[in-house]
DNA sequence: GAATTTAATTTGCACCGCGTATAAAATCAG
DNA sequence: CTGATTTTATACGCGGTGCAAATTAAATTC
């Protein structure tokens, strides 16, 4: 069991205050020690120390309150945006996004590779994330030395601790230490992560979960993904293993089970469709949600049959996980999402019909449709979540 | 946030101290500085304080290391039996079971009420389990001034932090604080849980998870439940929510949704027999499924055909349980498993079937079939979770 | 009975957070 | 401009905490 010593109440103390100013800054002393109800002298302390270390800057106006206020005024506290750089990516199997922000998680550059990656050797996939990830920190304006943490996002089922993969759609391995290859590649500590994660703390950060510490994420995209913000952590299951939804069961069907991946799956909503030439061109491209949002317009009724369906399981599901989880909000993003009315209304239906009574009420639905761009930036966040939660060297004293 | 300070610093190691003291004991200073990484002073001194609040016995016998050991011999210590007394209590359709136990959990006396409540007022229920817990306490030779916490558990989804009680399948109104009332009419602390933490608790204290820390059980009772051990804690969904398995969809039939209640719930195996008169009352008295176990091995089709659908479904259900937690160990427990091979077959073919192959064999199913007693053992293991919990009045100097 | 070995406690220290007192920096009144 | 007022930020001392080293305690071995 975790021992608790001093080191640790510090590092508890020291993370609560910098998120705070992370969160909430340009922020004054007073008001930190109101948020995180510790008293000002400690808040005094600790602010010293994040200062010394750099992690903070101080600023002399900004003041919201009234100006004619009498008194000392406020210092204001923000992260030092030049405390660090990360880079985070995200890898799909028909493109690459990387992102390279500072410390305080704005974007310093961003790259998309339009590549269609799965089906290639690891090697090739290693070579091609190196290289975006190298031309993506020049592009900031950097060298790679300048960066310290790197993350990187895929779907699947991924082994948070050890960057161990167990399996990807955009590998045709399984059981890839993905982690320890990219680091020696980069020189530079490398995290692998569920893009599914990602995207959760990307909007627990930036989005639309800034208010809550409860929360689930669902991600619709090539695979279904599910993340669970429990206490304003990542909820990983035992072993740090990421879930992937799309291997839910909605029961037995005529062939074995009935997964949902093989009814709300890009492919199995697209898939149907691969006939027609240019349709089959777009998906092959990464473009297939776009291309059949246009034919949906179009009241082309076999997709919108799709749709339906689809939307129908994935309502069916997130009524399960709000039965399990029972978070205040759902979260929904993804290129699925683009199909538009007929699937969310199917999904809406679905999901009123199928959310147990004692439980309407509690949890609303979300829709997001943010760009890749800022699952990249989730991917960031999550190197930098590792990088204010790590004790830092100073953890000692102020001197 | 949650602040740090030197209080809470101790009273996480205290529980520690004490937790291992429970679970290992009777042991020896040193091996508990062992076991939680404390140095050897910090033990003396914890354990010091839990000597001197009566927490804790000294025994100066029973080192199982070699006899011929030199150096002064250790002195084992040992949880107080006598430093606290509760009350668990299973409360299900069709009967009561009561248990007092001491600190350490050891049962001192038992009440089976084989009554059944269900479609009683809630007065009515609130009177008789008033009645069962003193009766019990009085059989253990104790009063209830002796008794320092109360556990009542019960099916359906329920507010732990608040005593809340949202739906239970035994009582007619929903939205009832029961805590408050029992809390009164007993003049003690009273908690509310869903019967299935408190089994899950069980086991994890006494049972077949003892030497885990991260597990998930399913009860299959009257209705369905889940407990989810994390990190030796129980997961509560967010608000400290429980969950209700029976409420969970397997996908959408010919009249609206399909829940797994309709499939694998006591009523739903047991109900299209209720034809048969000495059945119909076998299932009102409770015995339902003993009845079953019976019929089957008389080779009844009909409720064969029910046992098989029954274990369909749920295995169907854990395979998606495991996607979402992976947890090493799933422990199944409750009535249902009474229906023998038939149910459980075909349990674990649709498990094996269903379970995604990137996680084939994380988890292993373990089935057992314990009395009610054992429910309301960990009902009061839940009571004297919060009594391990609370720093106790002496968090103070140790003088 | 002395040496040896292991267990538990005592002592001294560095650190932490907090309350109080103090210093600092602005506005307001005249 | 000067002094009173108000608010913020920082020293200082206190009690608490865990840990390393030294000390005491209690047994076995020779």
């Amino acid at each position: 069991m975790k021992t608790a010593d001093p080191e640790l109440m510090r590092s508890i103390n020291r993370l609560s205050v910098l998120d705070t100013i992370r969160r909430f800054g340009p922020i004054s002393r007073v008001e930190i020690s109101e948020r995180t109800e510790l008293s000002t002298t400690t808040v005094s302390a600790i602010t010293g120390s994040l200062l010394d270390d750099g992690l903070i800057l101080t600023r002399h106006e900004g003041d919201i309150r009234n100006e004619a206020v009498r008194g000392r005024p406020r210092v204001m506290l923000e992260v030092n945006p030049d405390a660090a750089r990360v880079v985070g990516a995200k890898i799909a199997a028909s493109r690459m996004v990387f992102a390279v922000t500072d410390f305080r998680g704005d974007v310093l550059s961003k790259l998309t590779l339009p590549i269609r990656i799965d089906r290639q050797p690891i090697a090739v996939i290693a070579d091609l994330v190196e290289d975006g990830v190298r031309r993506c920190v020049v592009d900031a304006g950097l060298s790679l030395e300048d960066v310290d943490r790197v993350c990187l996002t895929l779907p699947g089922v991924i082994e948070h601790r050890t960057g161990h993969i167990r399996s990807s759609p955009i590998f045709r391995e399984i059981n890839i230490d993905f982690a320890e290859d990219m680091s020696a590649r980069l020189s530079t500590r490398t995290i692998i992560e569920s893009d599914a994660h990602a995207i959760t703390l990307a909007h627990h950060w930036f989005g639309k979960a800034r208010d809550l510490e409860d929360m689930v994420l669902i991600s619709l995209e090539q695979t279904l993904g599910l993340g669970v913000l429990h206490g304003n952590k990542l909820f990983r299951g035992a072993g740090g293993l990421s879930h992937n939804l799309g291997d839910l069961v909605l029961g037995m069907g005529q062939q074995g089970v009935n997964r949902l991946s093989s009814q709300a799956g890009e492919s199995a909503i697209l898939g149907e469709q691969q006939a027609d030439g240019r349709f089959a061109e777009a998906v092959r491209l990464g473009r297939g949600m776009t291309h059949a949002q246009a034919l949906i317009k179009a009241d082309d009724d076999r997709l919108i049959g799709a749709a339906v369906r689809a939307g129908e399981a994935v309502g069916l599901t997130i009524a399960n996980i709000v039965t399990l989880f029972a978070p205040p909000r759902v979260i929904l993003v993804g290129s699925s999402l683009a199909l538009g009315e007929p699937f969310l209304n199917s999904l809406r239906d679905a999901y009123a019909l199928a959310i147990p009574p004692s439980l309407r009420g509690v949890s609303e639905l979300v829709f997001d449709d943010s760009s890749d761009d800022f699952w990249a930036q989730g991917a960031a966040a999550v190197a930098l979540y590792e990088l204010y939660e790590s004790p830092w060297n100073t953890t000692g004293p102020a001197l």
